[in-house]
DNA sequence: ATCCCTGCAAAGGGTTTGCAGACGC
DNA sequence: GCGTCTGCAAACCCTTTGCAGGGAT
């Protein structure tokens, strides 16, 4: 995506999320629509604090709770997906013009890598069927090493394996 | 599963943990036994609080950093699983013995449904070998609203209809 | 002018940590 | 007896809340 492309993006997605505050007889407030518009400038996923870090560097005025607050509506309009990658710690990114995804994450470096499978979807439609849930939404996550790591962890272990010999 | 198999079964298991102790040149100490025997009598879901309090109010003098502790031993040898159902706060279930399930969850009433479907493994190994991962494991939640709660929702609707009407 | 939304800081709640004493090995 | 594990309480960290002032409608 270029920079007139993004800006384009942006103008779509800030549209949006403003019909939803009217339509919910919620305010237009700046603070809401940077925050919007910082999280459409960035890419992948980020967490609370970051965000927060990264408007204040900028020098907009902008509070931890009004942040938090935000990205609560952003969620309930789908601009925003919220994941919780194991640990008690919220990560989000943007969703709006992206399809659906999910993640592998490795337990090592904690890299996160997207992934799409169409059965994913074919396994909601028929467990909501049968367990008579209307579904709405659902989280998959894969953990595992990288190959990166993978090739670390056997390093290690070589390094590991030589100091035994030597002792 | 009656008192007799719950017995042996826990016998069972609390060997595997042993071994496991005795591999990881870790102690076998009386709170680690007492914790992994209280999660075997339970059912279902629970969370570190009240598993605690569960073992607490049998008199046992255990503390919350033990359980915590030993929680976590236990996921590591995969005698618990530990899953994040949304919410800041860990859940846990005994999985030895159990087959590998997923979880649906009621946004509304919480309730937690267990389901299994062979297509997740598949696009388990699918995804470890086209992404270079070696996956260890997973987590698959659906949220959706169950049956009970789409009556529920759909009597509470029909109330406000009927205000608007009134009005 | 109304009153919802914000900033600030403090509280909240689950989890982790530091330390002295206890106990498995 | 040595060194790890425990209990206790305080610390920690992310998130939420209460309140007084400010800005959107």
């Amino acid at each position: 995506m270029n920079s007139t492309q993004r800006k384009e993006h942006i103008e779509e997605v800030k549209n949006i999320f403003s019909a939803y505050l009217e339509n919910k007889d919620l305010r237009k407030t700046t603070e809401r629509f940077t925050i919007l518009d910082e999280i459409y400038n960035r890419d992948d996923h980020f967490e609370a604090e970051s965000l927060y870090n990264e408007i204040r560097r900028k020098s907009y005025n902008v509070s931890r709770a009004t942040v938090y607050n935000t990205l609560e509506l952003l969620v309930s309009c789908d601009l925003v997906k919220k994941h919780q990658f194991g640990k008690n710690l919220a990560q989000y990114e943007k969703s709006y013009g992206y399809k659906q995804h999910d993640h592998i994450i490795c337990v090592d470096c904690k890299k996160v890598v997207e992934f799409c499978d169409p059965r994913i979807q074919q396994i909601k439609s028929m467990m909501g069927e049968l367990l008579n849930f209307k579904i709405t939404h659902h989280s998959l996550n894969m953990y595992g090493v990288c190959g990166m790591c993978q090739k670390k962890r056997e390093i290690e272990a070589s390094k590991k394996e030589i100091e035994t010999q030597n002792q």
